[in-house]
DNA sequence: AATGGGTATGTTAACGTACTCATAACACAA
DNA sequence: TTGTGTTATGAGTACGTTAACATACCCATT
């Protein structure tokens, strides 16, 4: 590890004590004007700026750090920048950062492999960071056994409860829960469920939610379909449906994405949409990329989401943490890919 | 600002000094255990590695940067994070960082007002970064005048060049040409234009593109269209286009999602695509969104980008950077929404 | 027994900052 | 003149780490 030169010959970076000897005034005075403190003689402090811009100054982030023992970055650990769930995290723990005038640090693990939770922990830790937050859209192999690390704030954005982390996640259960609502009071019963990949934690609690809503209704649930989130998951699995289902009345689809390809292969095998078949999705993801969007389904507050998990990472003086786990309710929107079913 | 007690009876982080004195050896023999070094007796470094353990130490970050004089982390300002384009941006380099075991810390400036260079760098600066990398997704204000600051890697991502600054991009040019020169082999002259907002360089740079293939052709291009890049925008720019100009041929937009909203809007008028006109957009990004997805594209190595923004940002010792100014072409994915004029 | 070379460990210094305290200069009232 | 308070500035220190140097010990070879 290449280390700078010592001396004024080198590139090292500029200190303050070089703004010091530079404006022959002490070093604690230039910190002074760098921190604009009131006591400074005006003159003093013009003289102390110049020199500072003449070297270009600029202040140690390190030496301040150690110095307070507080980073203004909070640490984000994902898995997969691209995925919405993660973007969305990352959009709206952004947002709150931002009020808090808190930097991110961002630290992407492995797109495909599980990661432990363990080890996240271990990686962000040795970074800048006042807290940690942790993405587990996949169940972790040690989430049972973790214990955060003492001393430093930790929060998980999941769906499990865990008994000595704060989790923070939109309520990806309650979400199915109103959807079925919607689709029950349009007098629909035979619902069928297209999921994502069965070891994503979000598919995991939104299905479970779709099959307590038909079971507190008596309904025997029709078996599931895997998708993997995309638009061709969902058409394949539509398509599979439109033609073995002829009881059918509904669709639910764990995505947007998955929704808008079911309602083109319902179309496609010649299904009316919503006439004959009333089809939802979750996110409320599409408008950017489909004309006249009219699908049905529920939207998160993810600027909320944001906010709730950062400041239960970094929590201010006092606040000091219990474990809690917090379940942000999506919105229902109605559009036009809903209606009664006709008896 | 709250200064951690510097007793043991208090909450401050455990330090090498705690360990030290817990485990009955110097501070330097517990360095050498957290570094893993060699020339430790086995059972001095189990009972350090015991004592770590017992009181839960993490190293300090500043305690290290500050001796270190690097911080392991590469600086990224975008204005949001949602946006395709930035999106691809953080996904990229967050890949190239990784390779180099380097962190990203993220700012996000204002999502809907310009910010200046200065700014950002000002701001960056104070943050623990190695290298800085600016997302310049519309036109600073202080783009000719700006100066980077000396002793930090400075890098902006857009298409300008820069005479101060390395700046790297996609080629959003080039992808122009090579859809055109797909459009011109097929027949069509009268190719129509859907841009995004004007104020955004990748628009700009796009639709010069398209003009210019025109120009060099000596066909006169007609009005270009302006949308927002989503695909309603997209939708109702193919609807004028359908409605008002018989001549057309081909519509290039400068998006999938407005390619998208346009094929639909000319679906809806009566058109068929591609035999009455054909469609081309860039970035290749409607797979998980659309089910079938056959639009002609261009679509760019964005994890190629992410690494020459890395590496012209953070560059290793001796590569020391001259300003250069880097385009990665993109690829043209030929699929079914573009077919031969018939004459 | 003396020398030399390795191994394990300790000591010192330096990185840049900002808090605390001390000091100096000055103004003003008693 | 002396005392009191205000303002500007400097000196000293601590934050946690690691490179460089110093020491102490053990074992093998002269």
């Amino acid at each position: 590890m290449a280390r700078r030169p010592s001396n004024d010959t080198g590139t090292r970076p500029v200190s303050m004590a070089d703004v010091a000897r530079a404006a022959g005034v002490s070093q604690q005075t230039v910190s002074r004007v760098a921190n604009g403190l009131p006591n400074v003689n005006e003159q003093t402090r013009q003289r102390v700026q110049a020199a500072m811009q003449e070297l270009g100054f600029r202040p140690s982030y390190a030496g301040r750090s150690l110095r307070d023992g507080r980073y203004h970055s909070v640490g984000l650990c994902v898995n997969d920048v691209t995925k919405f769930g993660n973007l969305s995290m990352i959009d709206g723990i952004a947002s709150a950062a931002r009020e808090h005038n808190c930097a991110i640090t961002l630290v992407e693990m492995s797109k495909t492999e599980e990661f432990s939770l363990a080890e996240a922990t271990r990686r962000m830790a040795a970074l800048p960071v006042d807290g940690i937050i942790i993405g587990m859209s996949r169940m972790a192999p040690d989430f049972e056994t973790f214990n955060p690390l003492p001393g430093i704030g930790t929060v998980i954005v999941t769906m499990y409860a865990h008994p000595r982390v704060t989790t923070v996640d939109s309520d990806h259960y309650g979400c199915s829960l109103l959807l079925m609502d919607h689709l029950f009071e349009l007098g629909h019963e035979q619902i069928r469920y297209i999921g994502g990949p069965s070891f994503s934690v979000d598919e995991q609690f939104r299905r479970a939610g779709w099959q307590d809503a038909l079971e507190r209704k008596h309904i025997e649930p029709a078996e599931p379909l895997e998708g993997d989130w995309s638009a061709n998951s969902g058409y394949e699995a539509g398509r599979y449906l439109a033609e073995n289902d002829r009881t059918m009345t509904a669709i639910y689809a764990a995505n947007d994405q998955m929704a808008n390809g079911a309602i083109a292969a319902l179309r496609d095998s010649g299904l009316r949409v919503p006439e004959d078949v009333s089809v939802v999705g979750v996110d409320d993801s599409l408008d950017d990329f489909v004309a006249h969007n009219e699908l049905t389904t529920v939207r998160f507050d993810l600027h909320q989401r944001g906010r709730e998990v950062f400041e239960h990472a970094v929590p201010e003086a006092g606040t000091a943490g219990k474990t809690v786990a917090i379940r942000i309710p999506g919105q229902l929107i109605v559009r036009h890919t809903t209606a009664a079913h006709r008896v």
